[in-house]
DNA sequence: TTCATATATCTTGTATATCAGTTATATTAG
DNA sequence: CTAATATAACTGATATACAAGATATATGAA
């Protein structure tokens, strides 16, 4: 090593910035891509969760860098988050493929958003203000004016909001990020679904009563809202693993998810 | 914009394994790595975790690489997964630095694992063998014994094993692979604090009532145990921030950690 | 036909080269 | 001396090249 002005002691490289906090790094949140590697990850990342690309689609590094005309450093990079996000399976020297949903992920990821969804619903109750209880409001009617042209597609995206509203308003921010990543799954399994009518409806009207708890500064009462609003997803998950065998990884039985 | 052709129907790809299924994918749990990659994310993934690499700790790909004798890609990638766990930040074209440890992650991460883990330990009530029972003793007994030699390493060990198994215990591993991502914050924040005599050994007899409670069955008590097992750790938070402001994101106001 | 083997080709993993922006340091004007 | 500026060195982002292994197809023998 460079033997140089014994600055700081035991600071460990003192070449540049000794310890330089970073100054101006751009956090993206939502979808502002700075680099190609973003670019391509939210490209892909989109094309899964959406089911455009189904489960078990070969995807090639080279085949993609020359569709989009990068070299095969982003897509590599974009795929490689894609990995530990479990949405693609990669085995070396052989072929890297959209990922199966793992059956087990299902019921696991319902119980994970009750447990923590819960606690931000109850949180919520105990610090809303009146203008973040009014914001709630505005975005379930969002919802509701979504639900009656039949959007799904905005439906969906206000109902992501309204949840992490309630993360917000209870200064847990950070659980929905974790929402966020346990639901990719599921997700996917419900672009596999046709929307059953009314369940738009229905969901407006769980959101309008867990807003009600908080409102009233009812935590318990929020947390149970909450929870039983997230109930109501776990519909004939049998049904449609049985129509798509192959969209899965058959990991668990699926009597066992009589346990949600 | 046009994502992927899916190129259903007519199959122009038939060259290879259409739609295979990978086979033997070898997966890698613990710390079996396969790969450079892997190998330098797990050597840098514990220094941070262990704190021997501080928070503002400059990484340079190139000089890593020179050490380790390895070309730049894999410590690219390696570094790649840190920054998504948020171990490193990353600013492009100036340098990469060991993250400091955002404050507001650290209640959060506590509530987090209450409810992650309550909601374990409430199913290992439900579901646990007499076997599996017999299985956790024998945990809590090594842990006993390392803190007799007052192996701290050794007992985080088997404190990391303890929780793991009540998830699997209660079939759900994955809210223990959510709970690892959510603590690692933690963890760093732990290693600068010195052990407190006493807490090892009060942390023995907790595990003994969350696992009593399993044995009887009682979901309810499991739970509450495990919640207030999970809550003696938030101890003088802001005293350590105190003494080493500069390894910290000072992003909440220490008193909001009333909240907890 | 059917099975076994060999080879050609495709895959990801790794190494190296180039690009563009940032920061430290030297330099110069005042 | 100080302060503004120019320059050189270093950084991560991207592109390209090479290596090692896996799979499909061609080939050959029974």
């Amino acid at each position: 090593m460079d033997t140089e002005t014994p600055e700081k002691a035991n600071q460990p490289i003192k070449k540049r910035a000794q310890n330089a906090a970073p100054s101006g790094a751009a956090r993206f949140h939502g979808s502002a891509a700075t680099t190609l590697s973003d670019v391509q990850y939210l490209r892909l990342h989109g094309a899964i969760v959406s089911m455009d690309m189904v489960p078990g689609t070969p995807i090639s590094e080279k085949r993609i860098a020359l569709e989009q005309g990068v070299s095969r450093t982003p897509i590599r990079e974009a795929i490689l988050r894609l990995t530990r996000e479990n949405l693609v399976e990669v085995v070396a020297k052989s072929g890297t493929f959209v990922a199966r949903i793992p059956i087990s992920a299902l019921p696991e990821a319902l119980i994970a958003r009750r447990a923590l969804e819960g606690m931000t619903s109850r949180s919520a109750a105990m610090c809303a203000s009146r203008s973040q209880v009014l914001e709630l409001h505005a975005v379930i009617e969002r919802q509701r004016e979504m639900a009656e042209i039949n959007d799904t597609k905005g439906f969906h995206l206000a109902d992501d909001d309204f949840h992490a509203m309630v993360a917000s308003i209870g200064k847990l921010p950070g659980l929905w990020r974790l929402v966020q990543q346990v639901k990719l799954q599921v997700d996917r399994f419900r672009h596999l679904t046709l929307p059953e009518d009314g369940r738009m409806a229905m969901v407006v009207k769980e959101h309008a009563s867990v807003v009600a708890a908080i409102e009233q500064g009812d935590e318990d009462l929020a947390c149970r809202n909450m929870e039983a609003h997230l109930s109501g997803l776990q519909h004939h998950f049998s049904h449609w693993v049985d129509t798509h065998p192959e969209y899965f990884i058959h990991d668990i039985d699926l009597d066992d998810i009589s346990k949600i």
